[in-house]
DNA sequence: CAAACGGTTGAACAAGTATTCAACTGTATG
DNA sequence: CATACAGTTGAATACTTGTTCAACCGTTTG
């Protein structure tokens, strides 16, 4: 399904201002972008996942000392750890019976720095 | 209740370095901005919102066209300008009939081009 | 002033997601 | 080599959240 088309499907109103709705849908990204865009964010929306990408921050931290700074369980926080793997925000090395993971660059910091300027308003 | 205590309630398992832990518990930022911050992540996380960002960024637009530049319904852009009228990210100037909202400050468009630089990699 | 229309709202519903629970893997250690 | 422990995983559950639906408000216009 093509979004920004005219008449789309779902919606059941007419257009008010066609000139401006031609500019805009000349000038929207594409469809993938702003699913990549929100899906990114996302990662970031949830309390546990901020808290685990603070707690990693500067020194690497194993499952179970995370699970015990945040009073959580150790599988809550793996469940976590595992959606920021596959997002590419964090790194990970073995050790023995321990897995310390830290974030993976700056990129992170950059973004979440931003955030709280504007939180601070 | 507080979070980062020792032996935080929930918490099934033992501090194994408790060095580190003490080190990160000193560290870690307030509960309140971490889910300050990641509220506000929320607010980006979903795709609707983050084409109505785009849609309304420059020229304003109101409801009824931005339904129909979606192909959404009006009911449903508008539940999510509330949303976004609630986190001070979006204006809105009355005229008439019509509602013309627009993007509330550049911090928005800061952000937003952050994460696209973090996603085109 | 009544009908039409843009927009908002609350409740109901549907879809998505975080946590729990139990079972499992792999590494260390007695 | 068996036990203990760190960590992972899948399924079930509980919670959150986006959309729909119907009713409503305010402004305009015939």
């Amino acid at each position: 399904m093509k979004l920004y088309e005219k008449n789309a499907p779902g919606c059941e109103c007419e257009e008010i201002h066609s000139d401006i709705i031609e500019k805009k849908r000349r000038e929207m990204p594409e469809e993938s972008i702003l699913y990549d865009l929100s899906d990114f964010f996302k990662i970031f929306g949830d309390s546990t996942r901020m808290s685990i990408l603070f707690a990693i921050d500067g020194e690497p931290m194993c499952v179970c000392d995370i699970a015990a700074l945040l009073g959580m369980t150790k599988s809550a926080v793996s469940h976590q750890l595992k959606i920021l793997r596959q997002s590419d925000l964090i790194t990970y090395r073995k050790s023995g019976k321990n897995v310390f993971y830290t974030l993976a660059d700056d990129h992170v910091r950059d973004i979440i720095e931003k955030a709280l300027e504007h939180i601070k308003e």
